[in-house]
RNA sequence: GGCGCAGUAGCCAAGCGGUAAGGCAAUGGUCUGCAACACCAGUAUGCGCCGGUUCAAAUCCGGCCUGCGCCU
């Protein structure tokens, strides 16, 4: 038996997690996008050694934050991890509020097939930009009509990958999706959706970023700035940090961004920190659409 | 007390006689290799209040209320 547990950012995941771990002899297998980076700490909200309790933690910082990560990685290690722990006779429990992620390994998803083709994406980006989204657009609906039917045009991001799986593969990516739709996974779960009262989880979102401005955010995207990280990494992607990244882009557009962070001044902070507590109730809504869409999802209010 | 300016959605704001732009927030949704990503859709029978002019008023006129500034 797998366990899931997860909701939206702040409702306290991680709490009872830890508990469902005692309860069950269980690990923990973190599902989440940030949380596998090393040195995010703060502004992931990821757990410290001490809340652990002891319970082995697996998928938290086994990566740079210079380093790439996806849902097709994330899906391997993921399996290892469940096969792993009960090998040694204990119960699996994945925790986290990436539900992509989680999909992927309830529902099997099929990624094998094709890679990323970076010269291809440059071209389709290149046409994006000079020629609009109409263009790229028209593309995919000479290639897969279907496809282009699902994929607003506007979303340039997933118009490429589109294009990019019919190049790689010769598949159109909407009959391969219809196929992974239809495809039962045989894996035995029970899936836990965690979730309170809208507004009081906007008011501990927004007490949780304040306490992260506490405990020293700002020093700790410093520090990886200095890493050498860049605007387009995937960690770089994360609230908490995008933020600061995207200030240091409004005074220069090309400058190393340790270099501009030095120019922000508390003003700047403050709107920055005002960005994540909307950046991050954005996240938790989206994150709720996504698990009411989820079937067999037990909800539990608290 | 007098004079001037302002009052349009939760917030900012355009419109200045022809039937309420836009942005943010809030809300709902899409998602199958960057997903803490990317993207989409609604949201004022009404423009501070009352009356008047007009075929037609958020727009013009009068009064009142509120805020800001200046004067006494």
């Amino acid at each position: 038996m797998l366990i899931v547990i997860t909701g939206p950012t702040a409702v306290g995941k991680t709490k009872r997690s830890i508990e469902l771990a005692h309860e069950m002899n269980g690990e923990i297998i973190s599902a989440d996008s940030m949380q596998v980076y090393k040195h995010m700490d703060i502004g992931t909200a990821k757990i410290k050694k001490e809340e652990m309790e002891g319970v082995p933690h697996h998928l938290i910082d086994i990566l740079e934050p210079t380093e790439e990560f996806n849902v097709f990685k994330f899906k391997e290690l993921c399996n290892e991890c469940i096969r792993d722990i009960e090998s040694r006779g204990k119960t699996p429990i994945i925790a986290g509020g990436t539900g992509f992620y989680i999909q992927a390994v309830l529902k099997d998803v099929d990624f094998t097939e094709a890679e990323t083709d970076f010269k291809y994406r440059a071209e389709l980006e290149a046409l994006a930009e000079n020629e609009g989204a109409g263009a790229l657009h028209r593309l995919l609906s000479e290639v897969d009509p279907e496809a282009a039917k699902e994929i607003h045009e506007n979303n340039i991001k997933r118009t490429i990958r589109a294009l990019e799986y019919y190049k790689l593969t010769g598949e159109k990516i909407s009959e391969h999706n219809q196929t992974q739709r239809m495809k039962k996974s045989g894996i035995d779960y029970k899936y836990y959706v965690l979730n309170m009262d809208r507004s009081k989880l906007y008011e501990r979102i927004n007490l949780r970023v304040d306490l992260m401005r506490e405990e020293g955010l700002i020093d700790e995207v410093s520090k990886i700035f200095e890493m050498g990280v860049t605007d387009g990494m995937t960690s770089m992607q994360g609230i908490g940090y995008k933020e600061f990244v995207e200030a240091c882009r409004m005074k220069d557009e090309s400058a190393p961004l340790s270099e501009i962070y030095s120019q922000l001044s508390g003003k700047d902070f403050d709107d920055i920190f005002e960005k994540i507590k909307i950046d991050t109730r954005h996240f938790a809504k989206r994150q709720l659409t996504w698990f009411r869409r989820e079937e067999d999802v037990i909800w539990i209010e608290h």
